[in-house]
DNA sequence: GATGGCCTAATTAGGACTTCCGGTGT
DNA sequence: CACACCGGAAGTCCTAATTAGGCCAT
């Protein structure tokens, strides 16, 4: 099929509006990407950009790890609208694939035609996005899905602002903790200890600050901090560890919330810590 | 005028903290 | 004594759900 270029006067509004799905490997520059929707349209987006949940520019000959993602391997899914206005590829969610997904994309490599028969309400979580600094007021606001253990996509991160997970609809302390936990950039405030869960804050004070920019309160401190923390001791996310200073423990089952367990998660901020000090 | 459908604003309920504080342990 | 830690109590902030009121068509 000959290829065309595109324009929005040429598209329905069905096509504006419609969330594709996609699978490449995390490590693979955006050019692929672009190629990848280019031919599921079967036309040329001469011109379009990628753009992360509208609110960070990405260059399309670097890849998602290189940008965006603190995690560096394996392949993902990725949710996506084309802004024609804008002349955009809007990267709505980045997501773990489920096994048959996986199978799959292996099986269709040689072709290169992209699976897209995903939901585009699949429920994810973010916590590996990096970004410059702290995600304070930032334009992916606080609103995150983790109560999902009926879910079966594993997410790598999570960007979108339209999820809603039965409570508020905020940010909660355990996800902040665990996105900071899982962000190479933070390991001077908030570390992993070994990997059975248990994680210290290095700077308590540090911590608390990041926690209360995020959630717009000046005024908090590690005080605050540690008794919101001992609010989860009556449930079955978070305990203390006995005898040793700022030093908590993840009690959940991380791996039914978030897709990986803390062994896997602490491996994989030492690895990009390792990558990144090469 | 009565009724029903639709839309929007106001109110209510509940979760997750936030703030404060008195107390305990090391 | 200083500091981390604990947990009660009251208040705040946020969203979802519910209710009330206005408008319009039949």
């Amino acid at each position: 099929m000959k290829e065309e270029d595109v324009s929005s006067a040429e598209l329905t509004d069905d096509e504006e509006n419609e969330v594709l799905i996609f699978h490449i490997m995390i490590t693979e520059p955006l050019t692929k990407l672009k190629r990848l929707v280019e031919q599921h349209m079967g036309k040329k987006l001469k011109g379009f950009e990628f753009w992360l949940q509208d609110s960070q520019q990405l260059d399309q000959n670097n890849s998602l790890t290189d940008q965006c993602l603190s995690c560096d391997t394996g392949l993902v899914q990725i949710n996506l609208q084309i802004q024609y206005q804008q002349k955009r590829i809007n990267i709505l969610d980045v997501l773990k694939p489920t096994e048959e997904e996986i199978v799959r994309y292996y099986k269709n490599q040689t072709n290169e035609i992209p699976n897209e028969n995903g939901s585009p309400d699949n429920k994810s979580v973010r916590f590996a996005l990096k970004s410059e600094g702290p995600r304070v007021n930032d334009e992916f606001e606080d609103r995150e899905e983790i109560n999902s253990s009926k879910r079966n996509q594993k997410p790598i991160m999570h960007i979108g602002s339209d999820n809603r997970n039965g409570n508020n609809g905020q940010i909660q302390l355990w996800q902040f903790l665990l996105e900071i936990l899982t962000d190479r950039e933070y390991t001077n405030v908030i570390e992993w200890c070994g990997e059975s869960g248990e994680f210290k804050l290095n700077d308590p004070e540090l911590c608390a600050s990041l926690w209360g920019q995020r959630k717009n309160k000046p005024a908090m401190n590690y005080e605050k901090l540690s008794r919101a923390l001992r609010y989860y001791y009556d449930g079955d996310m978070i305990s203390k560890v006995q005898g040793k200073r700022f030093v908590y423990k993840f009690v959940c089952n991380l791996k039914e919330l978030i897709g990986y367990d803390a062994a896997e998660l602490s491996r994989l901020v030492k690895e990009a810590s390792a990558t990144k000090s090469l």
